[in-house]
DNA sequence: ATAGCTGCAAATGCTTTGCAAGGCC
DNA sequence: GGCCTTGCAAAGCATTTGCAGCTAT
């Protein structure tokens, strides 16, 4: 017997297949929670609470698992601001960030309000993955 | 009675002194090994590594405690590049980093080298202390 | 049917803390 | 002497892992 998937999770499920993932109750969740409205900035914690909040079942390590599946799949990217906790933005095109040391808070800076010229060449054998600006606030 | 200082020790005395920081054996290992001899990028393990291998007693927590110390006293700053390791930076200048994903390995790159243009404004109340670049390389 | 997921709890890795003993000023 | 440091071990977080049971395809 087929599983009937409620609207509000259709957009997900779609993406999930899409990137050639399973589409499970867990992850239609986290699916629906980081995708399905606007740019999210989540970690692990905050996710897990947040599909809690909804009345959402599942495990932290579940979310954990899931956080690194989408990752891989190329649905969301890591953000490290801050030894000792993992960001994952769910905004895939170039930008960068505005860290909240006090709060924690991430805030997006759009890829054209800084421009990084004369980028140095990357050393001998090496190739550059990925240029990352974090603007660090006091206050 | 007071205690002799070695001679190779005398100008991370003076450092520490001038910092307004004790004296102790334990500190004056690792200032000398932190500032004796150019600019170094240390994790607590790898600086905990390399005096235990010259020969110094000391406990990985008193590591901890003097690189704290250290970065309130201003003589080294932290560097984040790795959600779950703490790197602590000798270079003080206003500089940015080539982060080695494979190794962990961390480079410099003189502010020279790399021009961020046009900062975006801080957001409102809030002031920027400071702006990071982490060129991340592959392979 | 079966390969892939989930959940739990235990394990791990880095870092911090509490407190008694020791050392600098 | 008094206060700051150290050392040890235990505690604390965030994260990962092992494995039995479940589920999407």
């Amino acid at each position: 017997m087929s599983k009937v998937i409620e609207p509000r999770f259709q957009a997900a499920a779609e993406q999930l297949r899409a990137a050639g993932l399973r589409t499970t109750r867990q992850r239609l969740v986290l699916a629906e929670i980081l995708f399905g409205r606007g740019h999210r900035h989540v970690t692990a914690e905050s996710l897990f609470n947040e599909a809690a909040g909804h009345g959402a079942k599942l495990s932290l390590a579940t979310v954990y698992n899931c956080l690194h599946q989408f990752t891989a799949a190329g649905l969301l990217r890591m953000v490290t601001v801050d030894a000792g906790r993992a960001y994952f933005d769910t905004n895939l095109s170039p930008h960068h960030h505005f860290y909240y040391e006090k709060t924690g808070e991430l805030r997006d800076i759009p890829e054209s309000d800084i421009a990084v010229a004369r980028l140095p060449q990357a050393p001998e054998g090496a190739k550059i993955a990925r240029v990352d600006v974090i603007v660090r606030l006091q206050d």
